[in-house]
DNA sequence: CTGTTAGCGCCTTCAA
DNA sequence: TTGAAGGCGCTAACAG
């Protein structure tokens, strides 16, 4: 048996029509409940609705319409938890200002197909585009941009996109972090990084923590790898070196690096710290015990319906972005620099 | 400054006809590319479509042509890792196919919204949707199935949505978990679990692993929790009535357990076994140490895909569903029991 | 090879 | 209050 629809082609306006004895515009009338339709003919339209089974065509509808209370949102991956959380709160606040929420995710393609999944968003009507995917082309954004309202989130606009809104995670945030540790006595602290392409947020508080230790003259090390990389190597480097505190990217770095550290039988927080970034859960939970940095991504989220809103109201919106704090979130794997 | 993007509305294929001096229908073939058109028009709109930066409105073109690449997933939630990573497989398994995928979440509405979801995600002429989201009602998901091919992913089709073909984690995997408990000489252990409701997948898991746990005599107890449960007062209990392992409903729950153990003092795997189920990343990581069961995530997203393409392309498909299995993922949670 | 016509499913003037 | 007509953006069938 093959388990495929039934040729039962879904009702139309025109059957109704046809079904109730009325014209089209009776029937669509009838449909949009905006009164002008007599009650014998209300209730006749009514009745064959029923009988049909019929359901408008949301999109046909938009089409006309020229918009729709549907928001776009561009994803870079929907497996990151990052992403993941993000699109949830958004799809949350979203919600309760009636917007339905379609996501596409670009998942790193070559940036043609970045920009014709957009177009595909931007070609339902979507009163909207949301966009948190930093790898997309500044071009492909600005294009995109000028046919429909778009935020970008997770990203600072400037000065790539200039005129782009955009709500970001405030790298100056780091702060707490390197409080944290330099707390503790550390003072030969480490940072670990993946490159600014493959992710200009991550970098963004990299290069902002960089610049703060070295200033200090606390940086002992900045060490770029990738998402895969064994990090055993590079953390019995550090170890050897005098490094007694690894600051990281994000919180899957930090994890890699524990897994390192425990494989190298150095004891965490005894002889290393180590300190995550992002701080979703689960990261954030008690019984991983990160310390970590909490993106506020709720508060992005909030912050990317309301600028997309107000652009879509056609309201003043700040052009020069949002900057938001999260907060420190201290767990097992930092504690007191110890003399080696 | 307002973002708005300016008046410029977008060119349709009427503007490249006109600017071409050809009609509609010349411009429409020299876009699709499908020949027919002499060299000099081709240019001519070549020339135009590149003036007017004209891009086809995939939408409308679905309108005419009853159908699409693009399929539908409509998730219960984004949030969670599980659902997240499911998706981010199935994007890039469908892709692989030529498909695009457009998400939407549930986020456990009340039915009617699901209905309407699933109803705009038919509306955009989607070749298939494929529903995770296992509270829709079985009703809504035959409605739609009527209308458009469907998969169910991540939860049993049988019995309430009979002739839905669907891909599930089979419960019996649990076996594994259970061979690992017993084989450390666990002989009273308790289960942890959320409501039928709240998630039948994973309950079909635990009223498995009851049967098999107590047919063997080793069922200590089954508790009832919600999520947000603070776990302390249940694990306590469990420990002082002498359960030395507590295997979960999914990893969450275990994360929970281990906290709560953690306040209690209760030592594990010392004093305590506690084991997830789910294994998605991170929560498989080694630095969180967590004994689970990774469900087949990657596989079952796969044979989504492979299910619903069938089930498009009209050839024959299971309608028996298909069970995967995953495999154990061996951490440091669980150890040997030990004599109290 | 080309233009005309007729939809896809819906909404919105415009007269009646 | 109603229906006919036209359009949203595009494709496809049909004459030339």
């Amino acid at each position: 048996m093959t388990a495929m629809p039934p040729g039962r082609r879904p009702s139309t306006i025109r059957d109704v029509a046809a079904l109730a004895g009325v014209s089209k515009s009776t029937a669509s009338r009838a449909v949009l409940g905006h009164g002008g339709v007599s009650p014998e003919n209300l209730e006749k339209v009514r009745r064959a609705i029923e009988q049909l089974d019929f359901v408008p065509n949301q999109i046909a509808r938009n089409l006309t319409a020229r918009s729709s209370a549907i928001l776009g949102l561009f994803l870079r991956q929907t497996r990151s938890p990052f992403y993941a959380s993000l699109a949830g709160a958004f799809e949350e606040t979203a919600g309760d200002r009636g917007y339905e929420v379609m996501s596409l995710a670009s998942g790193d393609q070559p940036d043609e197909a970045n920009y014709r999944s957009l177009m595909l968003l931007a070609d339902m009507r979507t009163a909207g585009i949301v966009v948190a995917a930093p790898t997309v082309d500044p071009r492909t954004i600005r294009q995109v941009a000028s046919r429909v309202p778009l935020v970008l989130v997770g990203q600072m606009g400037q000065p790539a996109n200039p005129g782009v809104p955009f709500v970001a995670p405030d790298p100056r945030e780091a702060q707490a972090l390197i409080d944290h540790v330099t707390g503790y006595g550390h003072r030969s602290i480490a940072l670990l990084a993946y490159s600014p392409e493959q992710s200009p947020t991550q970098w963004a508080r990299i290069a902002w923590m960089r610049d703060e230790l070295d200033r200090a003259g606390l940086l002992s090390d900045l060490v770029m790898i990738n998402p895969d990389d064994n990090l055993a190597p590079v953390v019995e480097q550090l170890y050897r070196t005098g490094t007694t505190a690894i600051l990281c990217n994000n919180d899957w770095t930090a994890l890699d690096a524990l897994a390192a550290a425990a494989h190298l039988g150095i004891s965490i927080p005894g002889e290393l710290s180590i300190a995550g970034y992002d701080g979703i859960p689960p990261f954030d939970h008690e019984a991983v015990g990160l310390t970590t940095n909490r993106v506020p991504v709720n508060g992005m989220a909030d912050a990317a319906v309301r600028l997309i809103d107000d652009l879509i109201h056609d309201n003043h919106v700040e052009t020069g972005g949002i900057l938001l704090r999260g907060e420190l979130v201290v767990g097992r794997t930092t504690g007191p620099a110890q003399a080696r």
